[in-house]
DNA sequence: TGTAAAGAATACTAATCGGTATCTTTTATG
DNA sequence: CATAAAAGATACCGATTAGTATTCTTTACA
């Protein structure tokens, strides 16, 4: 049972490492097999077939990944302004593992497979509206502690703050300083300024 | 010499709606050629390859679409805040060419294939420097006429704002309705007239 | 009109793809 | 320890991939 584990895992490890540095569709099994201690037949032992270890990617790999860096942090925080931005600022300029030349693990699963399979689709869905609301949580409690404008519509800043995320590391992957980043910063600083009621 | 020069258009056209909507590496030169009245010996002909394919692709298709959509508008606009919220609302709810379900096609490239390929990194990265500077432009001009906030800073604005578009479109990969893009020009719009002077 | 080059058609290749069939080894449990 | 099931290894399959070799047809122009 233990060994069992420890492969499948090793699997989704390196699955996901691939998938993000080459893409879903450029990464085969071949690849996965040849780069792991692992052999075809045990590959399909422990999936039925490449989806569906692509979505146990999503949901074992990513989800706590995404859940660890973003939802949580954002939960517990009470002054979400400075929060996001400190978040943005770590996920752009300190996390070791998110390179820039790679972009957003998640953005680029949505912009790869949710066109072309549904059950990425639903997966990475679930994924983002998690985040999304986590961030109008933290918005919420913003407001109702008095730091944030009760003009502010916490939905609309959400979504606005997460595209721009999505939106910069693909910026980032045609640079190769971290120049859009600091520039990028700048902006969704002010912009977050201006939600606090002053 | 007519005719020759039909083919070639009429691959790369074809070759870019492929493109858009299953990605670079996900269509084969034998479903472009199955799907035009083209045949292997004609596709090699007009290009060694592929990639001279693809980069063609971007340089003659891609780079003029964006010009018109995008560049134009943005250069003879003298009201910036105005046109640029304008730009966005048509390009995400009433452009026809661009569906929902499948983003935008320089954003898609750029993220498949820029880390994968110096040469198409390039060639997208000309397009974007070029569209950026010109909603640079336009916002410089808004800032002389009065229009705009002397204290803005041009460089920033324009790239949180196109971060935001690529980041919206893959947004919209994930839902089947114009919802999201609602909230987000809400926000836009909000977040724009915050430039303006009152 | 003759002819050379441009352009296009057809048939093929080696490599790679996701997946299967079959067999062997390891592990858990009576 | 016996044995059945879990886990893993190996060899193979048909389909698809980018690209090539070769032949045929059309076009431009002397």
């Amino acid at each position: 049972m233990k060994k069992a584990v420890s492969t499948r895992l090793s699997i989704l490890q390196k699955s996901f490492e691939l998938i993000y540095t080459h893409g879903y569709q450029a990464t085969s099994i071949d690849t996965i097999i040849a780069t792991t201690n692992v052999t075809k037949g045990a590959f399909f032992y422990h999936f039925k077939n490449k989806d569906e270890m692509g979505l146990a990617v999503i949901n074992e790999i990513m989800y706590p990944l995404m859940y660890a860096d973003f939802v949580k942090p954002l939960l517990s925080s009470n002054d979400p302004v400075h929060d996001i931005y400190k978040m943005m600022h770590y996920l752009l300029l300190e996390n070791e593992f998110l390179l820039k030349k790679y972009g957003c693990p998640a953005g680029n699963l949505t912009q790869e497979m949710s066109p072309v399979n549904q059950l990425f689709s639903q997966a990475l869905s679930k994924l983002t509206t998690e985040l999304k609301e986590a961030m109008q949580i933290a918005l919420k409690k913003g407001k109702d502690s008095g730091s944030i404008k009760s003009g502010i519509n916490e939905e609309q800043v959400a979504l606005f703050v997460l595209s721009g995320y999505w939106g910069i590391r693909n910026f980032g992957k045609l640079s190769d300083d971290n120049d859009c980043y600091i520039v990028y910063l700048e902006e969704l600083k002010s912009y977050l300024k201006n939600l606090e009621k002053n």
